[in-house]
RNA sequence: GGCCAGGUGGCAGAGUGGUCAUGCAGCGGCCUGCAAAGCCGCCUACGCCGGUUCAAUUCCGACCCUGGCCUCCA
């Protein structure tokens, strides 16, 4: 089953054939770093990870970049408030974006660049535009000259007479034309500035991502990925910025573009102020979850997120880590990637066919319910039954991003991630169990009300009383 | 206004020219001291109007509605 891939591009979905099979390379817009990102900001974080754990099933190089913007007008602002340098600012909000998506079961990336660290890159990039032809230089800022790229518009389907012609800004008197854009501009003492030929400044937001990949990835690379919300202006910049600095060579071969995520239907946004920030419902659901409620729609379609998405999330995780609770006797071997049985098994089948087709993760999905459906029906079954169940699932589970810990330590968390006091709740436990072994089940109810109370439910089976953190 | 997506059962959400999405919730039953978990069964779909077709939720056209981009934004 070979990957494929919408190209936003071309408009359709198409089989990934690398550049180069030794190595690919994939490129990931993330955050501007001046305060917690929100949900949405980690659904690339969270889908695009997904990609590249396929790609390196695959191929036996990948380099994942994912960025992080530290020159900003947003970060100057939070800064200047605060009164900091904006690195206090940056390096705090990077180091916390890094935990959270991290907990999120999000791998790190090969390279994490930041634009402060590649001036030289992009003052270069600059002034090989400056001397193609392709960029200009006037009052102080460097400028993109859009008519001296042909395909300007392509990616994201619009003409320059369009985007002229539905302008909603007041247009520099320096730019030769309405919709060139800055790639350089003068920055104020009170600002954070670099030396350049035109003077102390700081580079538009487009140009870092250009200099960025041209450093780490090359001039053309495979994949590159980011919010579809970015496809204009921002990757059609990159685009135009690239091509015209490499002598017309393609810049990236596919473009992927996640949909939004929405709250009550509105575009989750920092500007909009509608915004639940990861870092806040990290503390109150588990992380498994929160990927989970992520990976619940396709990656292109929006995303609505709710308190009712989220408790189905749970709900599905539950009985997910239920069935390995009930085989959490079984010693089941961890499947490498190359294993014979991910073609050979029908769930591992579908599951790996469903992700191939453009991250399907709804199909995926599918798949897990049945790969979870045998292992319950495994349970009576023979050990062999059960171990093969068993480590289908959880190796679905693992290219997933779920089901890797324990099932007892899932059902025991708190909403918080706290601990509960699980010498007093046993000994409730037994207390209960002596009025019931003594039919005193006045006094047997009597005590599940009491941990009740406590947040805990109780449940008997054939192999005793088991107890997990009530989940309202 | 221009450009682009999408409108599926109580909710979420795939997919397909002609048997089943799936999950969650709900309902009935089994099991249980009770309950939970589990098991069995049930339930409601494809915005609207035309067209193509033996057959359309699926293709085509119009219409209505929603969202996104056009300005910082994942």
């Amino acid at each position: 089953m070979p990957l494929q891939l919408y190209n936003s591009l071309s408009r359709r979905s198409e089989v990934f054939t690398p550049l180069d099979p030794q190595r690919i390379t994939v490129y990931l817009c993330g955050p501007t770093v001046y305060n917690y990102v929100h949900i949405g900001n980690a659904r690339p974080a969270v889908v695009f990870d997904l990609l590249v754990r396929l790609l390196r099933r695959e191929y036996p190089r990948v380099v994942y970049a994912r960025n992080i913007t530290d020159v900003d007008d947003k970060i100057n602002a939070a800064a200047q408030t605060a009164g900091v340098p904006i690195a206090a600012i940056t390096q705090r909000y990077a180091a916390a974006y890094r935990e959270d998506i991290a907990r999120l079961g999000v791998a790190v990336p090969d390279v994490e660049p930041c634009a402060t660290a590649h001036m030289g890159p992009i003052v270069a990039m600059c002034e090989r535009l400056i001397a193609s032809g392709h960029a200009y230089a006037a009052a102080g800022h460097v400028l993109f000259d859009v008519a001296r790229f042909p395909d300007y518009g392509r990616l994201s389907g619009r003409s320059v007479e369009e985007m002229i012609a539905g302008a909603r800004v007041e247009v520099a008197p320096y730019k030769r034309n309405p919709a060139d854009f800055v790639l350089w501009k003068p920055s104020p003492p009170d600002l954070p500035g670099w030396d350049s030929p035109w003077g102390r400044g700081r580079p538009g937001w487009h140009i870092e991502c250009s200099a960025m990949v041209e450093t780490h990835l090359g001039e053309t690379i495979d994949i590159h990925a980011g919010g579809i919300d970015l496809q204009f202006p921002h990757h059609e910049n990159e685009i135009a910025q690239s091509t015209c600095a490499h002598g017309g060579k393609v810049f990236a071969r596919y473009w992927l573009h996640n949909g939004m995520l929405t709250l009550d239907g509105r575009k989750m946004s920092k500007s909009l102020g509608n915004v639940l920030l990861l870092h806040d419902l990290l503390q109150q659901h588990p992380p498994e979850v929160l990927r989970f409620v992520l990976m619940k729609a396709h990656y292109r379609q929006p995303l609505d997120w709710s308190d009712a998405a989220v408790q189905q999330a749970r709900a599905t995780l539950d009985g997910w880590y239920g069935v390995l609770r009930d085989l959490g006797e079984v010693d089941a071997p961890a499947l490498a990637d190359a294993d014979p049985l991910w073609a050979g098994h029908g769930g591992l089948a579908r599951l790996h066919a469903a992700l191939s087709d453009d991250l399907n993760t709804p199909e995926a999905f599918v798949a897990m319910a049945n790969l979870a459906g045998n292992a319950r029906g495994a349970v009576s079954a023979t050990i062999e039954h059960k171990r093969d169940a068993k480590a289908a699932l959880l190796a679905a589970g693992r290219l997933l991003g779920f089901l890797q810990q324990d099932p007892e330590t899932w059902f025991r968390q708190t909403a918080a991630g706290g601990s509960v006091d699980a010498a007093h709740i046993e000994s409730l436990i037994a207390q209960r169990n002596a009025a019931r072994a003594a039919r005193d089940f006045a006094r047997a109810d009597a005590v599940r009300a009491e941990l009740a109370a406590l947040g805990i439910a109780i449940e008997d089976g054939p192999r005793g009383t088991r107890w997990k953190v009530a989940t309202p």
